[in-house]
RNA sequence: GCCGAAGUGGUGGAACUGGCAGACGCGCCGGAUUCAAAAUCCGGUGGUAGCAAUACCGUGCGGGUUCGAGUCCCGCCUUCGGCACCA
């Protein structure tokens, strides 16, 4: 008889083994195969971790333990992105170093990893808030300024009024500050910016260089938003000024009516003379100004605005007089902050004439523009509008649109949605930016070799009264020399933010000791690029697409050798409390996988979490769930007294034997772990009712079972006393003559209803399946006194009889 | 409001390319074992009717295409993720 199954005792030996061995260190070997396998490195927050880790972790080591299997050097990293807001706000309530919270989290998430037992490359950890590591952050950095895709630009912060500092959007709820209540304001200030707008076209084309999972590219391809078409003139009357707008149809420019401008758009400030209404402007701005971007959105559904009393602009094509008015709902961020408002064409548009009684216009036929705004630009034919009149909107587009170039009076233009990316954080726990403002010279690099620009210590991690980052405090830190003409200088006190140090980590890990280099040429050239990366839907716009753009510059200034770094992008599903909601320590429905390790093994949970439900989709955790996968375990450690000699499979399971390998290996590769498992469920069901294995079942048995619970099967296969270690092993392979029967069931239909089933050989033809139809009771009750009028037979799947 | 995804038994989910809906697990019911319980093992388990064979109904709702629809098409509803009213 076996000893019991002690998860706890097995898991630490196994683990202890790995660690000693540097069983699962990517080798140096590089005339192997190469594999890169990548999930998103945590943020260590102080909670530890949560059981929605282990899920991507978990899918991802199994691909990793498969593929060493499979005779790949395997490159499978964890490390850590740890600056960012909770620990500062840690450090601030509890005036404790951010430095210090850091260390403590990692030692506790690196723990509680590593009592998984991940095949994870410990040797190659890395943590974006080393200086050694932030180094080469911060000389991307210079990079991207060095060749002018960093620059300074005006752009609004949430503020709040009541504690004086910047906020996070998360940290501004319904308009308010999160912590205190106060009011929170937009205010403007100076930050740097990079021109991630610059790589839009790139970054949506390249997307047909890479296998990630459709919505992913869908979410990206809209995120950037291309649309294509033209920037139009306006003139202000009497002014000889131009306002410029950016409009995807031309075409209905003779329905234009009015012009709407940002509530920030310049002009206001520049004619305020000649606006008779500023005092309600104003006030209107101010409004705008309180709400973020995020509230503009969602609360706005009623449409506000404002006429400037005194401006008038012209529309070119009709030479008529029209209005200019200002609403929160044209964003000095996207165009040109300005826009020609077609009501009858434009829902927007249309809402807000009707609301202000503005003039409509029907400039394509096909809808009923007093009731609604007519969009469809397939069907509608041009009329009301000169010479274009009797066209289709595509031929429309077209004419005026040349017609606009030829008398300069606008051009063609391609606008993307995507916008600069704000790099700046006016706070502590951050890279600092290694830039020196002289006098003289402008904005100077901090010289490479003087890299990295490590950030001062401090007092106090809160941020200053004028909004300034604490660094700026430190006036010695601050004051400095001109790295350029040697005079007096200052040091920006700006951080980058948290998603800096995540947008190139992934290249640290082919060589993460490196001094001389952010990673060597070779090390690049043999791992890149990343082969299967899967992280979180929620980072598919943001993370992913700064990490595309950081390495497609790389890419162009030459330092690394593939124009993508990650070759394939899946994403998991949440995993959700028991009662279907969001964990949440104030929803009391949060799971620790410490309890669950010590109460049910390592093992366990990762088996749980893979076979939980389908992996894509958010999920419920369940108690009686992870019962049933302990029960699993169970009875894979009973085999060992099942098990008599023989090294091939037995004839009873030699079909399932194959079938199961055959759906295990292709089921881990197309992150189908539930039923990878639930296939080898039915397997040991098998085994019992079989009563015993030969050794050989069992080896494959324990190579299949390994990716997802590596202790028990690690332990097992000592126990049986096969050869070396699984990991030693390779993948199991199948015959697939082997993985079909030879007689299947099959179902007879009359009129599309079931009615019974024969069996017949595989390869049967119709009349061989008719004949044994024939013989079926049931079937011939439903056929008898009616005429056969068709026979649909499929082989391997169906026969259907159609009777009248 | 916009972008993306998803709705299948009591429950988590399965179902290849349009081919027996409910694999596998949980729960529940019955039985074995036990002084008893837990654990374990065996059997059953979508709903309605029927002793049964079987019949009818059934994949969010309403239509449609097809010999045949969870799967395809049109129109809705609900839930989840993301958001920058994107002209």
């Amino acid at each position: 008889m076996s000893k019991a199954y002690n998860t706890s005792l097995i898991e630490k030996k196994w683990q202890k083994i790995w660690d000693e061995k540097g069983t699962f260190y990517a080798s140096e070997d590089t005339d192997k195969p190469k594999y890169y396998a990548l999930i998103e490195f945590p943020y260590p927050s102080g909670k530890g971790l949560h059981v929605g880790h282990p899920r991507p972790y978990t899918a991802l080591d199994v691909v990793a333990r498969k593929r060493r299997l499979e005779g790949y050097n395997v490159l499978y990293p964890m490390g850590w992105d740890a600056f960012g807001l909770p620990t500062e706000n840690y450090a601030i309530k509890n005036k404790i170093h951010p430095r210090i919270v850091t260390e403590n989290n990692v030692a506790k998430f690196k723990q509680q990893l590593k009592s998984l037992g991940y095949s994870f490359d410990w040797s190659r950890e890395v943590n974006t808030t080393d200086p050694e590591y932030y180094k080469w952050t911060q000389w991307i950095f210079l990079k991207l300024f060095e060749k002018g895709l960093a620059y300074k630009q005006e752009f609004p912060i949430n503020w709040c009024t009541d504690c004086k500092i910047g906020l996070a959007n998360e940290e501004v709820v319904n308009g308010a500050c999160e912590r205190c209540g106060g009011e929170v304001v937009r205010k403007i200030k100076n930050q740097w910016m990079l021109k991630i707008t610059e790589y839009a076209e790139k970054l949506i084309k390249d997307l047909d260089l890479v296998d990630y999972i459709d919505r992913v590219k869908i979410q990206q391809t809209n995120w950037i938003g291309r649309s294509e078409g033209a920037e139009v003139d306006f003139e202000v009357a009497g002014k000889g000024e131009k306002l410029r707008v950016f409009t995807t149809r031309p075409d209905t420019l003779f329905g234009a009516t009015y012009m709407v401008i940002s509530p920030e758009h310049p002009m206001i400030e520049k004619y305020k003379d000649d606006i008779n209404n500023m005092d309600s402007i104003i006030e209107y701005k101010d409004m705008a100004s309180k709400k973020s971007d995020f509230e503009r959105t969602e609360l706005v559904k009623e449409k506000t605005g404002v006429e400037i009393d005194g401006l008038k602009a012209i529309n070119p094509v009709t030479g008529k007089e029209i209005p200019i008015w200002i609403s929160d709902y044209v964003l000095m961020s996207y165009g040109t902050g300005a826009i020609m408002a077609v009501p009858g064409h434009d829902t927007r548009d249309w809402e807000f004439a009707k609301k202000f009684n503005l003039p409509i216009i029907e400039v394509v036929k096909g809808g009923n523009v007093e009731e609604e705004a007519f969009t469809d630009i397939q069907t509608g034919e041009m009329i009301n509008s000169d010479f274009l009149n009797k066209l289709n909107v595509e031929e429309a587009k077209k004419k005026i649109t040349d017609w606009l170039v030829e008398k300069k009076l606008g051009e063609r233009k391609i606008n993307y949605k995507l916008r600069d990316w704000v790099f700046s954080r006016q706070r502590y726990w951050g890279e600092p930016i290694p830039l020196v403002h002289c006098e003289k010279c402008g904005w100077v690099p901090v010289p490479e070799e003087d890299l990295p620009l490590t950030l001062p210590e401090v007092d106090n991690y809160e941020p200053t009264e004028n909004g300034e980052s604490p660094i700026a405090k430190i006036r010695d830190w601050v004051e400095t020399t001109c790295p350029k003409c040697g005079g007096k200088g200052e040091r920006e006190t700006d951080t980058m933010p948290q998603w800096a140090g995540s947008s190139w980590y992934f290249l640290r890990y082919t060589d993460p000791h490196n001094n001389e280099e952010f990673a060597s040429k070779e090390s690049l050239e043999y791992w890149l690029p990343v082969d299967w990366y899967n992280g979180g839907m929620e980072h598919t716009t943001l993370h992913l697409l700064y990490s595309r753009f950081w390495h497609k510059f790389l890419y162009d200034i030459g330092v690394v050798p593939v124009p993508e770094p990650y070759q394939k992008r899946t994403s998991h599903g949440m995993i959700l409390g028991e009662n279907n909601e969001k964990m949440s320590k104030s929803r009391g429905n949060v799971v620790n996988p410490d309890e669950i390790i010590e109460d049910f093994g390592a093992d366990t949970l990762r088996m749980y979490e893979m076979f939980i439900g389908d992996f894509e989709k958010s999920v419920p955790w369940s108690m009686n769930g992870v019962k049933g996968c302990r029960r699993f375990l169970d009875k894979v450690w009973k085999l060992q007294d099942m098990v008599v000699d023989g090294d091939e499979y037995s004839k009873d399971l030699m079909t399932n034997m194959h079938k199961t390998i055959k759906k295990v290996s292709e089921d881990f590769e197309t992150l189908k772990f539930n039923t990878a498992i639930a296939a080898l469920m039915s397997l040991i069901n098998d085994f019992n009712s079989v009563g015993k294995i030969t050794r050989g079942e069992m080896r494959t048995f324990l190579i299949l079972l390994n990716p997802v619970a590596p202790h028990i099967t690690e332990e097992l296969w000592e126990i049986l006393g096969f050869e070396n270690m699984i990991s030693d092993q390779q993948w199991a392979k199948w015959d697939e003559d082997k993985t079909v029967d030879d007689e299947i069931e099959m179902a007879v239909q009359v009129n599309g209803k079931v009615r019974g089933t024969i069996v017949i050989a595989v390869d049967a033809n119709k009349e061989q399946a008719k004949a044994k139809a024939m013989e079926d009771e049931n079937i011939m009750k439903h056929i008898d006194g009616k005429t056969i009028v068709k026979e649909i037979y499929v082989p391997g799947k169906i026969f259907n009889i159609v009777v009248k």
